[in-house]
DNA sequence: CGGGCCCTTGAATTCTCTCAAACAATGTGG
DNA sequence: CCACATTGTTTGAGAGAATTCAAGGGCCCG
């Protein structure tokens, strides 16, 4: 039961609350005088929101505003895989605009806030804009990316390395964001969702979660994770966040 | 060390090998002019040769005439995990060509053809033709949805449908680019590739696929793999290919 | 004939899962 | 304000899955 999206319109482009972030680049006038026109409307997600469901066919393609979400894909058993979590900047349904049928859902993990576009005028971006052309690629080849990076974790890692892994990773994409305070991250992840994203029973995600905080390597509580031992939690993932690069958004 | 492209062009794109496969959209005059000007060579790769090292800056983009490769990721311990196979059609390095910095490997399986084209060029692909820009889209997308997939199965599927799903996925995507002769496919893999890529040990791998040999629901001896009960394995496996669509490619 | 590559099998060990139960925090209605 | 449901976390114990170690066999090629 994907919601409606609302004609409000909080956000004008010019005042987009992505602008003021650095981890974004700056649009030149005429893109943003063209962003502003493609720009169709907000949406609203509650959390526990289903945005978009697998199997579906959804004229429309967001980018988040605001709030956290992930996409997932479901096995007949029930059981769940979380594929990546979706946070400001990020754009979600282009799979479903490109290639037909959406092959994933999307939940919101806390409320939020999209910017709604039609996705029958994608064409006409890539005729007139090249450079958002070259943008919308290169956000799908970022996906493309950190999915690689995800499945060596699944596929290769130990579970307390896939853990420390999945930390320092959403901890350096909300931090681009500008959504740490300091070495702390209030985010509305359960251990279910740890458990769903790295492929191990949620029983077993509490103990290797709990080594590590044990360890003082981090802490976790109340919505509440901290980094306590970052160059220790980075030796146990075998992993360090790449540095920060200027990123697209539409 | 990867291999340097070699001026041979014994395929103008007029006459490229790709055209007469039906799984292939057609280009258009204006397109195939364009296209062939793009390309700048042909790359022979022989089987074992490292195409892209993980790590380095590589100019070049290529798409696979012919032969077989694969896009991996290694850990410091040595482990390697598959993330997918390369086959005739597929785009190679665009990662690299959008976001600086490989981030993963791709080695030749077998001996390759590949088409070269300079990543420097890409900008003016999208500047003149949006809708062949539109289709790097596209590719980038459909590989995004294979990851998809392939996270889903490393993460929550069993051993068994992982591996009955992986025979079914490279089977129907050799059978799209006519590699297949009925039910059987002479393919290069050996069973460390597909333990890599499951994420399972060589021999668990081992086990599992001499299963389902002896419950002829599959065979694969000397190269050649050949799907005995399709049905049964769709069951295993708890996944079955989508059906053909045309597929672009530059 | 020897070496290299790949496949196969056995046995012991380790990791992870499932089942089961309890606890903490929060919110709701009476 | 208390009883009770709900959601999320924690722990124990036994079972099951997959790993590692070890070794042997088949096949091809120089």
């Amino acid at each position: 039961m994907p919601a409606n999206p609302t004609p409000t319109r909080r956000y004008p482009c010019e005042k987009c609350p992505l602008q003021g972030l650095e981890a974004f680049r700056e649009f030149t006038a005429d893109e943003l005088e063209f962003v502003s026109h493609f720009k169709t409307g907000e949406l609203v997600a509650e959390a526990g929101t289903t945005i978009f469901a697998e199997g579906s066919h959804n004229s429309h393609l967001y980018t988040v505003l605001s709030g956290w979400g992930f996409r997932f894909k479901m096995l007949e058993n029930g059981r769940r895989q979380i594929l990546n979590f979706a946070l400001a900047g990020d754009m979600i349904g282009l799979q479903g605009s490109l290639l037909g049928e959406m092959q994933h859902s999307v939940e919101a993990l806390s409320d939020m806030l999209l910017c709604v576009f039609e996705r029958t005028r994608l064409p006409e971006l890539y005729r007139r804009f090249p450079s958002l052309a070259f943008d919308v690629t290169w956000l799908c080849s970022k996906e493309e990316q950190i999915l690689d990076e995800h499945l060596l974790s699944v596929g290769q890692r130990s579970a307390q390395a896939r853990a420390a892994y999945l930390l320092l990773f959403i901890f350096s994409r909300a931090e681009m964001r500008g959504l740490t305070q300091g070495k702390s991250l209030t985010m509305p992840l359960t251990q279910q969702h740890v458990a769903d994203t790295l492929g191990l029973s949620l029983v077993h995600t509490n103990r290797v979660l709990n080594r590590l905080s044990r360890g003082r390597i981090i802490s976790w509580q109340n919505r509440r994770l901290q980094i306590v031992n970052r160059k220790r939690l980075v030796e146990i993932a075998g992993w360090e966040p790449q540095h920060r690069t200027e990123r697209p958004y539409i």
